[in-house]
DNA sequence: CCCATAGGTATCATTGATGATACTACCTTA
DNA sequence: TAAGGTAGTATCATCAATGATACCTATGGG
């Protein structure tokens, strides 16, 4: 383990603060996977969420400046969201997380 | 993006799962860093957090296979806790999320 | 005889995260 | 004239996570 960390004030749960959430994790992935999307085109491919989540869990990952929101003044309505160069930086955090879970998901079945 | 991932079923969920609590990532870094720990000295490297959650946030962690428990019958009771190998395995995902979190309480620091 | 110790449980209260539902503004098209 | 589409807000209800507090066990030491 890094010499440096001192868990009594560590920063892993910075980078958890911002990841978790019930939708959080599946939102960044469509947006890295997909890259920009459209507020209505997320809803549909995350349909069981509902606006106001989305709404909020998008607003919070604007405020730690990993999504950014493009309003285009139209009638009707459009907003398009995408992820920004910091937020970049999370793709590798999110795909090592992938990969264990998946070991993770094979382990508890094993020991079911 | 890995392109077998597929967002609406994948594992990072069972990864943060795993690591999410106000507890999880410093209980699990003290015994990466110091190793083996009775219950009572993590009790004493963690105050804040009572022996109710203490206890529970190690139940959880043991039923993951990432915490082994030992109990030695004595009086009074002896308990040690450590990190399987198993465990190990999470230990370049939560440093990764600790480089994060300091980037990016730095970033929040500048933007404030 | 009584208390301290280690590692817990049991019970109740509180809080934050999430969900269901209804409502809005504005323009276009039928 | 009414309906439909987009991106929301507002309000209320519910549930899981966390916390505070008290209690339990057995034994060795004074």
């Amino acid at each position: 383990m890094n010499e440096h960390i001192k868990p009594d004030q560590c920063q892993i749960q910075e980078a958890l603060g911002t990841l978790v959430g019930k939708w959080k994790p599946i939102i960044l992935l469509y947006l890295m996977k997909e890259g920009t999307q459209r507020f209505s085109e997320l809803k549909r491919e995350i349909p069981e969420i509902t606006q106001k989540m989305l709404t909020k869990q998008l607003r919070e990952l604007e405020a730690e400046g990993i999504v950014a929101r493009e309003v285009y003044p139209e009638v009707p309505p459009k907003v398009e969201y995408s992820i920004t160069e910091y937020g970049r930086d999370l793709q590798p955090i999110l795909e090592a997380m992938h990969e264990w879970g998946e070991k993770h998901a094979q382990y508890k079945k094993e020991n079911a």
